[in-house]
DNA sequence: GCCCTGACGTA
DNA sequence: CGTACGTCAGGGCG
């Protein structure tokens, strides 16, 4: 197909379910499907067929007709039609709804009619469309629509997986199947339809059906003489001559349906992208199937997106003399905000600077190494750099603030970090890559120089490239600021933005920066202690089966587990039957093989094992680790924290505890200080639901477990054992989560029906909590979104599927968005005023980890007690909640020490 | 070497 | 059939 000019008026058709169908079948299911397993071939074949033939084609109007499950008056004339199909596969169906949810997106019209076939809908809109001028493209997999075809309709027939479609013009189906298109029904009825469980005449197939055809001037004149029909073909006409009549009469596409939409109303509509980026990211089109996917949407179809060739950066770009990068400062960098692109390697609370590009509003630009400048244009880039009233925007700017601190260099003035803008815009993305980013908000291409050329060019050449690449980076930074301001103030996220998440991210940077000491020779020695045990433990498994086997390998212990010592099954995997350490508990009880205790207990020790030894060498000189916090990451608004991850560190056994006893107070501090908020989701639940008999369990100030036990079943606390109280607290959490009945159930083992009871109990005390957690699914129905004590907001498109695993799986997540989340907004608050108060004090202690709803600091013991009072005040004050906050406090050398 | 899976650590 | 993460080891694939 290489059809490249715009055909004004053109009407393209496409029937949906015969489309669907031909990518279920052409693409291979294991490799198109959800982590929630959804599949998605069907979805991502149709749309790949959809976009390539917007692209190609450039039609004007589009629509895409779906089959109904209502019979069609073919059903009722012949109660064989279509008897015998396969049933349709679960997984096909499911995803029939998402081809409509994407078209909702794509804002293209999707109809059906009850009693109609979509290949009907689509030769009543083809017979309109005709009569007012307009030309018609057919796609559909059903050869019905061959007889559709004429001067102005064309049919595209899928002929190869769900890249190739065959032009269907009136030459073409009479070259295919010498008739022409006007008799295409009559050879069909001759030869049959096995789909449609139409048989056709025996041993008559398209070539002898053709050659009637034509040598009788049709079926009329055909049946007419079928006396004078030779051979056993001939005979067998007569004998299914009926058949022939019924299929000539269940084939022809009806022209007239009642067919509400006109042609001309089907125009393209502009499309959303948020809605679009959402449904990619929860179909989880990703890394170059999502790439293709979305290029060819943005860049072709008929929506905002296009982003045209040679409309992309330009930029003036200088690469300054001695002296010259002052100069530029002056002239171009305070006027307006400036966009900042650097090159280099960060990591691990450092980083190193290959090259900076800044790009200023007036599309002038500048690249430089700073390790290659003047003395003047150095002091006078630090200066800017650090000028709080010169405003600038970087794309994930914690990295590079890394790297300009190793160079002793400042920043501020930071006033939009764009990839924390498209965080706050769509916390679901796995990746915030600047060239996304700039597509879907600008559409425009950011085509890097050496893509551009596709050659491989010198030193020099390769220089300059790269230095334009960086340039254009840094203009393109500066645009996407501007347009994810206008689209924050939109959704009223903009304080979001300038006064939590980039006040946070020279926090982070320094926290990350100071590191946490750790305790070489405590590490050391749990090494080998844990390494000692293993091997004792790994022995007495190989003791107990006979013979050795990998532990650590779920196949190899399934092999043992199953297979030779014929313990029963457990839950199945994707892969075969679960090994985790609950089924293994559930196995032991049960059988008591004592292969089981070592299993586990290997397990223990080697993830303590593997953790302490990863810790080890990542100390650097000074014996300080330095993770990384990515701000992100979490979709709820969350931290989270890598190499290492500081945030599981084990905190349940005393033994996993003693990891936490190897971080430890450095040099030049006296001891350690942790602060963490006691039950900060539960209070928000309380806050965000208004239930005053939970608020008031938090008022009372006692055990809060204890409390809303004694409510539930109407005792004193007093009469509270542990029992109840473990019931209710495992309710009380279990509500934040989304826990259905059964999941409680299985938790406290109890049977279904008395969790069902537990339940109703518990709500008809708080049913406050009951009615909040209904309104917040129905609103996140209604908006698409759930939305933080601050605002921050969560898309879930999946509310609305009619997946039931899909359906339910966003439904949880909208319970606990609310919650997780406000509380991830309310330790920001609370982290940004320690920040804040620990400088006005002129405090040293300093704060290096955060976890969730932990903060730990680094403390003189000079300071200990203001730095208490400061850090209960600010967390304290972070936000009023109609259930207080509290926060609890511990010191000690250690951070096990430091527990409370 | 890369990617996926299962298992498991935390809040 | 309870949310949110990151890491590790094994094992299959190229």
């Amino acid at each position: 197909m290489a059809t490249s000019e715009p055909t004004p008026e053109t009407l393209l058709l496409l029937d949906g379910h015969s489309l669907a169908y031909r990518a279920f079948y052409a693409l291979p299911v294991e490799n198109f499907s959800t982590t929630t397993g959804q599949h998605t071939n069907a979805v991502f074949g149709f749309t790949s067929m959809l976009v390539n033939v917007l692209r190609d084609e450039k039609p004007s109007h589009v629509a895409v007709c779906f089959d109904r499950s209502e019979p069609t008056f073919r059903h009722t004339a012949y109660e064989e039609y279509k008897a015998g199909r396969a049933k349709t596969p679960d997984e096909f169906r499911s995803q029939v709804q998402l081809i409509c949810e994407m078209l909702d997106a794509l804002k293209i019209t999707h109809l059906s009619l009850a009693g109609y076939e979509a290949d009907d809908l689509i030769a009543t809109l083809a017979t309109r469309a005709s009569a007012c001028g307009m030309r018609t493209l057919i796609v559909t997999g059903d050869r019905d629509a061959f007889q559709l075809v004429d001067d102005r309709v064309t049919v595209l027939y899928p002929v190869k997986g769900v890249s190739v479609l065959a032009r269907m013009d009136p030459e073409a189906v009479t070259a295919k199947y010498g008739v022409p298109p006007q008799r295409y029904r009559e050879l069909a009825a001759l030869v049959g339809e096995t789909s449609d469980n139409l048989p056709g005449v025996p041993g008559v197939g398209p070539k002898t059906a053709a050659k009637w055809l034509l040598a009788h001037d049709g079926l009329d004149n055909l049946v007419a003489q079928v006396d004078k029909i030779k051979g056993k073909a001939g005979d067998n006409l007569r004998e299914h001559l009926g058949q022939v009549l019924r299929n000539q009469q269940l084939n022809k596409l009806d022209c007239d349906a009642p067919v509400e939409a006109d042609p001309a109303a089907l125009d393209i509509g502009e499309w959303d992208r948020q809605e679009i980026q959402a449904l990619l990211d929860t179909l989880e089109f990703r890394g170059e199937l999502r790439d293709r996917l979305f290029t060819t949407l943005t860049a072709h179809a008929g929506g905002e997106e296009s982003a045209e060739a040679g409309e992309g950066f330009s930029v003036e770009l200088t690469r300054p003399e001695a002296g010259g990068l002052a100069a530029w400062l002056a002239g171009h960098a305070h006027a307006g905000r400036t966009g900042i692109a650097v090159s280099g390697r960060w990591a691990r609370g450092t980083g190193e600077l290959t090259a900076v590009a800044l790009a200023a509003a007036d599309g002038a630009a500048v690249h430089f190494d700073p390790a290659l400048l003047e003395p003047a244009d150095e002091r006078a880039f630090a200066a800017w750099l650090a000028d709080e009233a010169a405003p600038k925007a970087m794309h994930d700017a914690k990295g590079p603030l890394q790297a300009f601190a190793a160079r002793g260099l400042a920043l501020a003035g930071l006033t939009s970090d764009t990839a924390l803008a498209c965080y706050l815009v769509a916390p679901d993305q796995r990746s915030y890559e600047l060239g996304e980013q700039v597509l879907r908000f600008l559409h425009k291409e950011l085509r890097e120089g050496a893509e551009q050329t596709g050659q491989l060019t010198l030193d020099g050449a390769d220089e300059d490239t790269a230095a334009q690449d960086l340039a254009v980076r840094a203009l393109a930074v500066l645009e996407l600021a501007d347009a994810l301001d206008a689209e924050l103030a939109e959704r009223g996220a903009d304080r979001l933005l300038h006064e939590l998440e980039l006040p946070l991210v020279d926090i982070l940077a320094r926290m990350e920066r100071a590191g946490i000491a750790i305790d070489h020779d405590h590490l050391a020695n749990l090494s080998a202690s844990m390494g000692g045990q293993a091997k004792q433990v790994e022995q007495g498994a190989f003791d107990a089966v006979g013979h050795e086997f990998n532990l650590g390998s779920p196949k190899q212990v399934q092999q043992v587990l199953f297979e030779e010592l014929g313990l029963p099954r457990t839950k199945r995997t994707k892969t075969g039957y679960t090994t985790d350490s609950e089924a293994l508990t559930g196995l032991l009880e049960k059988n008591g093989h004592p292969v089981l205790e070592h299993i586990l207990r290997w397990r223990e020790v080697a993830k303590l094992k593997s953790m302490v030894d990863s810790l080890i060498p990542l100390a650097d000189e000074t014996g300080r680790i330095h993770t990384t916090f990515n701000q992100t990451v979490a979709a709820t608004g969350r931290l989270s924290s890598t190499d290492p991850n500081v945030q599981n560190i084990p905190a349940r056994t005393e033994e996993g505890r003693q990891i936490r006893a190897a971080f430890t107070v450095g040099q030049g501090y006296d001891c350690l200080l942790t602060a963490d908020y006691s039950q900060i989701e539960l209070r928000i639940m309380a806050h965000l639901s208004g239930d005053e008999q939970l608020i008031e369990a938090f008022v009372s100030g006692a055990d809060f477990h204890t409390i809303t036990a004694a409510k539930v079943f109407a005792l004193e606390p007093g009469q509270i054992g542990t029992e109840l109280r473990s019931k209710i607290k495992a309710m009380n959490y279990g509500l934040a989560y989304g826990l259905s009945e059964y999941g409680l159930s299985q938790q406290l083992r109890i049977t279904p029906g008395e969790a069902r009871e537990l339940k109703e109990g518990y709500f008809e005390v708080f049913g406050g909590v009951r009615d909040y957690l209904a309104s917040v699914v129905a609103d996140a129905r209604r908006d698409g979104y759930t939305s933080t004590i601050l605002g921050r907001r969560r898309y879930l498109p999946d509310l609305n599927s009619d997946n039931r695993q899909r359906r339910e799986m966003a439904e949880r997540m909208a319970l606990n968005a609310p919650i997780q989340g406000s509380a991830a907004d309310i330790i920001k608050v609370a982290m940004i005023r320690i920040d804040a108060a620990l400088r006005e004090a002129g405090l040293k202690s300093r704060m290096l980890l955060q976890v969730h709803d932990e903060l730990i600091f680094e403390v003189c013991s000079a300071e200990l007690e203001q730095l208490q009072e400061l850090v209960r005040r600010e967390m304290d004050g972070a936000y009023t909640l109609r259930a207080p906050l509290a926060v609890a406090m511990g010191t000690g050398r250690t951070w096990y020490d430091a527990a409370h």
